[in-house]
Order: C-alpha cells, then sequence, then structure tokens
DNA sequence: ACTTTGTTTGACTAATGTTGACTATTATTA
DNA sequence: TAATAATAGTCAACATTAGTCAAACAAAGT
C-alpha cells in the first residue's frame, strides 16, 4: 500500500469529493481538525497536490467566512506546447521574444488575435514601464508564463 | 457554499435589488437592523463591494430622512467612468481592486469571459510574484492601465 | 552511513470582517 | 436663530479566518 502519510490521506479524501462535483470549498481549520493535523499542512497538501499541472485550481480568503475551494478543471491537449513555451521564457524574456510567444500562440490558434493583442498590451515595453531592462523582462516572463498556466484549461 | 459571512449576505441583498433596479436608496440604520449589525457595518459593506471599481457609485445623505443610495454605471455609456477608473488604479492597485475591476469590465461587457480571465491571470498576485508587495500593486497597476487604454482605442 | 527529498509542526504574518465610541452633517423645532 | 433630533461617516480595537517560512523529522536513494 502506498500513501499512508496523512497529506496523502487528506489529498484521498478531498478528491473523492471532487470525483461527484466540480469544486469542494472547505475550511482549513475543520480540515484540519477533521485529520488531527495543524492547519497549515493544509497548505502544503493544496500546494503539492492540486497544482494547476495536475488540473487543480485554488482559490481562498481569510477572514470571517473564510474558506479554501478546490477547483477542478479540464486540461486542454496543448499542454505540451505550452510546457515548452514556458520553458523556453524562463525567468525573463525580452519584448521582441515575447511577441514571438504570442505569435506562436496565435498560430496554434491557442488565442485569437484579440486576445493576442490583449496580451502584448499586457507586455508591452511601455506597459510595463520598469525602472530598467533586467527588471522589465523579468515581470514580462512572469506575466506570459501567467498566461500560459491560465491557457492550460478552459474556465 | 459561499457567503457566509454577513457582509456578503447583506451585499448579496443589496444587488439583488440592483438587478431589477438602476439604482437602490436605503436608509442605513434599518438595513443595518434588518441583518442584525451595527451601522457602520453597512458602510464597510459600501467601502469593500459597492465602489467605482465595481461599478457602482455611493450618495448619501445625512441629517433627517438621510439615505444611502447606490448607484449602477455603465461603462460604455460613460467615457468619464473609463477614466475615473483609470484615475483610481493610480500607481498602485491590490489583487482584489484588479478583481473588482475586471469583473465590471465584464459585467459592462467590454470584455467577454476568456478576455477576464485572460487579463486576471496576468494581474494575479502569484503571476507577478513580485519581492515586495509595493511592486506587486505598482506592475498590477502599470498592466491594468495598459490593458484599460488598449481596450479604449481598440473598439 | 550519507545525502537528498518529502512531510509535519508551530511561530509569526497577512487579509478580511465586526463592533462601538466618537464625529459630522442636515432637518426640525423652540 | 439656536438648540435639538435624526441621520450617516470615521477610525481604531478586536475577531476570525488563511498564508508563509524555516526548523525538525522521516523516508527514500546512493
Amino acid at each position: 500500500m502506498q500513501g499512508q502519510n496523512i497529506s496523502d490521506i487528506i489529498e484521498k479524501y478531498l478528491k473523492k469529493i471532487l470525483a461527484e462535483s466540480e469544486q469542494v470549498e472547505i475550511s482549513r481549520s475543520e480540515i484540519a481538525q477533521l485529520f488531527n493535523v495543524v492547519p497549515s499542512q493544509i497548505n502544503y497538501v493544496m500546494k503539492t497536490r492540486f497544482t494547476i499541472q495536475n488540473g487543480y485550481i485554488v482559490e481562498s480568503k481569510r477572514g470571517g467566512g473564510g474558506y479554501i475551494r478546490i477547483e477542478k478543471v479540464n486540461l486542454l491537449d496543448d499542454v505540451d506546447v505550452l510546457d515548452s513555451l514556458i520553458e523556453t521564457i524562463g525567468d525573463s524574456i525580452s519584448q521582441r521574444e515575447g511577441l514571438a510567444i504570442v505569435q506562436t500562440l496565435y498560430n496554434n490558434e491557442v488565442v485569437n488575435r484579440r486576445e493576442a493583442n490583449l496580451i502584448l498590451a499586457s507586455i508591452d515595453k511601455q506597459t510595463l514601464a520598469a525602472d530598467n531592462r533586467m527588471q522589465e523582462n523579468s515581470f514580462r516572463a512572469r506575466i506570459l508564463i501567467g498566461i500560459l498556466n491560465h491557457l492550460r484549461y478552459e474556465s
């Protein structure tokens, strides 16, 4: 039997619920209590077992009536393309290279023209207007990767 | 599932009314009594859920016959609203406020759902993952303004 | 055995919501 | 016009959640 540690058990518990419904909304402290672990262990489970690569989106809110919501999403077919693009980007990318990435997305029909232009607006040199080139390229990389990760699934 | 805290409930109550008519006029104390909260909680709800970023304008009057009036505004009809939206962004904006703005763009059919999610991905806290909060909010502001200006001159 | 990777824990931090005392404004009444 | 009543606004303390991070511990590789 594999999966005997408590994180695996919590993971199974939640995925069983998610097999029935599209999403779960939990109270971190309640789940923690239910499995007799500290609350932050729930964060660990989220971070290691409910990632976007696995097809899950996790959202949360603090304060009174706070929650953690896990949503199961359908991963698309182009995931491999997206992965390799993300790899290409790394942690820094120029505007010219960014344009090429968006072009690729458009050519592969991952995004349409309007969406492509929207992305370009967000990674535009003038938009980012960073203090220095390194910072600008760094944020451009993060934004593009965030968008690519988003394109993994249909919402 | 969602909306366990009383502020969310009050928000929903008011938005239900606003779905029918363009505006509501309430008595702060009456609403407070209706939901069994202190009057100032109504101000909290206004400040966090009925801002211009959310697409609402709140006006009020004190004294006898005082009121709080919530008005739904339309981005398309009102060019000034877009401008004031950009103005409220300034050079820094939180993820929460950013979400409110994108939601408003969607509600006003300036963008569709897919585009809205694309924008949200680009201004997401995790996407930006800046060294500090100020930097994160600063770049979020630049991106949003860049996108808003793009949308303005696009259609 | 040693090293690397994964898990568990708890102290500290951050975000959001609730409450009430005090203040400000407007209308009504003396 | 001055006093009073009837509203709404502000602000800071407190309450209620979730998040981060690094240390301790455990398991798996080499």
